[in-house]
DNA sequence: ACTCCCACGTTATAACATTACAAAACGACG
DNA sequence: CGTCGTTTTGTAATGTTATAACGTGGGAGT
């Protein structure tokens, strides 16, 4: 069920209200416990992104940004969204240089996503390290991981039946 | 060794002419093969990756080519990027926007990437697909996966050892 | 009140990528 | 050998994504 499985919550019917509401409730916890300024601009902009399970390209952010009055250059958007990227709350998918809310706020993880290239839906999961080669291959080169990003593209149930 | 884990190769001193001259090889008889134009300009920007264990950017491989007294316009690099990508003798390493030279060409292989932050390389490594979370997931939520991307970011030995 | 830091406002531009359409090269086949 | 269809190239223009640079304002601490 979904709220055990957070990771398969993108591809279910789920209330989305829920879904939002507890994630801007972690952010600003967070925050507040970091000392973290979540500012009108950074605060619209994770909405926008929990509101769908899809990434949106910072330009997408933007007109939606003006939309909602806020100011309309491009750095309003890069500041905010940096931001949150910084602090775990939105994730970038580089395939796609757009940009998608965490679907596990406010704990350390390593993600991963699936995006499918039909309906543009992104879900995450989570990458366990283990039993990974490229560990191995790091180790044995000397490399040190920092960061690891993992990005599946397909097509996701739904829109694999109608293909 | 080198000879036999070719994974490691662009972490070690080695013969780079003969790694350049085998890739090309592999490719010529692959495209003789498959009755496809490895043109000039394909040939050049193969050439051009080969000659890096690094990733460059389409428009550094537009200045090389210009260098090279080809044309000069985006398109000509970005087909010939696409040609090669296409086929498997180069791979775009997303979050650099960038280019590499296939490090295993010729051979049907799902790759992972170590991207040194600090002096640029890019190591190619195998990743098995086996044993890893995102496939569980993925099964369990009828996600079929097309396409995976894997990028490790951080410190190659060398990097390490001097910061 | 002073000052330091952080966030925001604004202009400009850099970096990456594609569309569109015309011309040339190439290959297959009658 | 033509000529037709396909692939590749030439070229201009434009679209999309991202950052640099520099100035302004507001709040926290002293």
């Amino acid at each position: 069920m979904s709220e055990e499985n957070p990771i398969l919550v993108a591809f279910e019917k789920h209330n989305h209200d829920v879904c939002l509401t507890n994630a801007m409730q972690t952010a600003e916890e967070y925050c507040h416990k970091q000392k973290l300024q979540l500012t009108p601009a950074r605060r619209k902009v994770l909405e926008l992104l929990l509101q769908e399970h899809r990434a949106l390209g910072a330009y997408d952010i933007l007109d939606l940004l003006r939309e909602a009055g806020f100011n309309s250059q491009p750095p309003v958007a890069y500041r905010a969204l940096d931001f949150l990227v910084e602090n775990g709350f939105v994730h970038k998918i580089e395939r796609l240089n757009a940009f998608v809310a965490c679907a596990l706020p406010g704990t350390v993880h390593s993600p991963a996503f699936m995006i499918c290239r039909r309906c543009d839906m992104v879900a995450e999961t989570q990458s366990s390290s283990s039993g990974f080669d490229l560990l191995a291959n790091a180790d044995a080169s000397g490399f040190k991981i920092e960061q690891t990003i993992i990005e599946a593209k397909g097509l996701c149930q739904t829109c694999a039946e109608i293909e």
